[in-house]
DNA sequence: ATTGACATGTCCGAAAACGGCTAGTATTTC
DNA sequence: GAAATACTAGCCGTTTTCGGACATGTCAAT
């Protein structure tokens, strides 16, 4: 995946490590660890801030000071197909502090038989902490993988 | 095992401990001990009382008064395999006094070599008491094990 | 075009483990 | 010697465990 030139990219940092932001006209398209997994080329995007970024930077950092729970960033998820669109609204859907499975995501888009292809969209989530990727565990109730590394997955899970 | 909603569920107490007892429309369907070894999951079954279940409490409390030595409530041993229910049934054939052996069991339905499974149905019977596990010694006329405890065996056998 | 690898979960078959045993040999006890 | 224990190895249905196979959507690499 190639995100252009219309996509705005700003850099910030975090407890649990420097992040990267992208935004375009509709809302914020990314939000990166650095140099984690799955990370697509943002050689072409324009370097700088925009209010989107500037918002979600700020609503990040109030979050990790926990005095947020809650995002209301607007949101560009465009960049993927239907099916990890329709997956990762599903996540959108998990409250701080629950968790959910692959299995149950899966049930929730009404396609039961798609776990694993739901794993994978998971991973392939561009908007981390936002998007709460990091709440869906396994079947069984284990840690299965980060694209950021698990121990920034159960750092979030506090 | 899991016993399902169309079961009835009472309890009822005896000088031994509390008693479980279920029924289908087909008759008692189990009779346990309460904690007992073995025991299924009845959590599906719906509470209350049915008359098959109030007959054999009745009886039941009779047996315990030295009343009543052979019971006629209508039992449903459908739930076991059919080895299972050859061996409950050839329990049935004990009377009230009398003793048996895993091998003399073995032997009643031709299966002379199934010893160690017999011991293993005898175990699993579903209905204590009025199928009268207690009555089954080992080959050397003693007393082995059972699933509510030795002392409920002895007793049983006063 | 094809193939393979994934942040999984379910199902089915085969294999192994586990008993409310027993009869047959060893070892111990008088 | 005889009689009490102790260990062994078969017996067989059930239960548990384990190992594949499969389904699904995407992406990266042939």
């Amino acid at each position: 995946m190639k995100y252009d030139q219309t996509h705005t990219l700003q850099r910030a940092s975090s407890p649990l490590g420097d992040i990267v932001l992208t935004s375009t006209d509709k809302g914020l398209s990314g939000l990166w660890f650095d140099g984690q997994k799955h990370q697509p080329d943002l050689s072409h995007c324009t370097p700088g801030t925009s209010p989107t970024t500037e918002l979600a930077a700020q609503q990040i950092t109030q979050y990790f000071a926990g005095q947020r729970t809650h995002f209301d960033v607007p949101l560009d998820l465009s960049t993927g197909t239907a099916f990890q669109q329709a997956v990762w609204q599903a996540l959108l859907a998990i409250d701080c502090g629950k968790h959910s499975s692959y299995g149950a995501v899966a049930q929730a888009i009404r396609n039961q038989a798609a776990v694993r292809a739901v794993g994978a969209a998971v991973g392939r989530n561009p908007i981390s902490i936002i998007v709460p990727c990091h709440r869906v565990l396994g079947g069984n109730g284990s840690l299965t993988g980060y694209a950021g590394g698990l121990e920034r997955k159960t750092a979030l899970l506090k």
